[in-house]
DNA sequence: GTCCATGTTCTTTA
DNA sequence: CTAAAGAACATGGA
């Protein structure tokens, strides 16, 4: 569930409430969920105040008003949400912090490949990539010409460009009809414009969209997205391109499923004869 | 029982 | 050093 435009959505949703709320208790139902495992999150959470919280790639920063931060990421099927004390606790719910005035922050999380990370005051987002909504076309064409692999790894590999995942990465390809197989070094200024104009048009459409809802994502009130509705190549196998009609093509690249319009993302440029 | 899933990281192989 | 492939993590739905 969770690229830039979910973690995004779920960070704007959780921002009104947390903002300078002590966090009065907590309880921690699953200590592995930790990162590391060693750290007491009792005694670093409890009666500090919320300074600030905002995203990185697709982590959920935040930071405490003793000068030490921690981050949230939701894997696969993570959720970071707000609920009333007495809401009954879904199951593999991992931790809960106890906000006061009868409401609490909880993160759920069945596959268990998120998790909570603690920074002290070293910063969370050490190695990362840049993040792509300020990604200028130079920088990306400069990144990606030193890269003799496919475009679509490239784009999932969060060290070159932070925040972009499965859904994002093919449905970027497909705006900048870029095939996905193409060599990331080999993509030329001009196709490296497209894809960049690509990037950002997506990851804003999918914000406004308040990110893709295909199974567990939800927003921190329990809201799903929509952007599911107008993906047009993700998850579309077999179905017709909305620009040409030509059958969405599906194949594996970095082991992960990748959809493609074969007409409109063609494997090499065309020879004009 | 099978296959697949919005993510990351490690190991093996070339 | 680079990168691809495969497995691993863990759960649930089709």
């Amino acid at each position: 569930m969770p690229e830039l435009p979910e973690v995004e959505t779920v960070v704007r949703t959780l921002r009104p409430t947390l903002l300078n709320r002590r966090i009065a208790a907590i309880v921690h139902l699953r200590d592995d969920i930790v990162t590391p495992v060693s750290e007491n999150l009792e005694t670093r959470l409890i009666g500090r105040r919320i300074s600030e919280i905002h995203r990185r790639g697709k982590r959920i920063i935040i930071q405490l008003d003793d000068g030490n931060c921690w981050y949230v990421h939701l894997g696969m099927t993570g959720r970071l949400t707000i609920e009333p004390k007495d809401a009954p606790r879904r199951p593999h719910t991992h931790l809960i912090l106890d906000l006061g005035e009868s409401q609490e922050l909880r993160f759920v999380d069945p596959r268990r490949f998120g998790g909570i990370f603690w920074c002290g005051t070293s910063p969370a987002d050490e190695s990362m990539g840049p993040e792509p909504l300020s990604l200028s076309p130079r920088n990306m064409f400069d990144r990606l010409s030193r890269r003799n692999r496919s475009i679509k790894s490239a784009l999932l590999d969060q060290k070159m460009i932070a925040g972009i995942g499965n859904i994002y990465a093919d449905e970027a390809l497909f705006d900048s009809q870029i095939h996905p197989l193409t060599i990331a070094m080999k993509i030329n200024l001009e196709q490296a414009r497209r894809l960049n104009t690509a990037i950002k048009r997506v990851l804003k459409r999918a914000i406004e969209h308040r990110g893709s809802t295909l199974r567990d994502y939800v927003d921190a009130n329990g809201e799903p997205g929509d952007f599911q509705k107008v993906h047009r190549v993700y998850d579309r196998e077999g179905e017709p391109c909305l620009r040409c009609g030509t059958a969405i093509v599906r194949i594996i690249v970095a082991q992960r499923s990748t959809c493609f319009c074969p007409e409109c993302q063609p494997a090499k440029r065309r020879n004009h004869r």
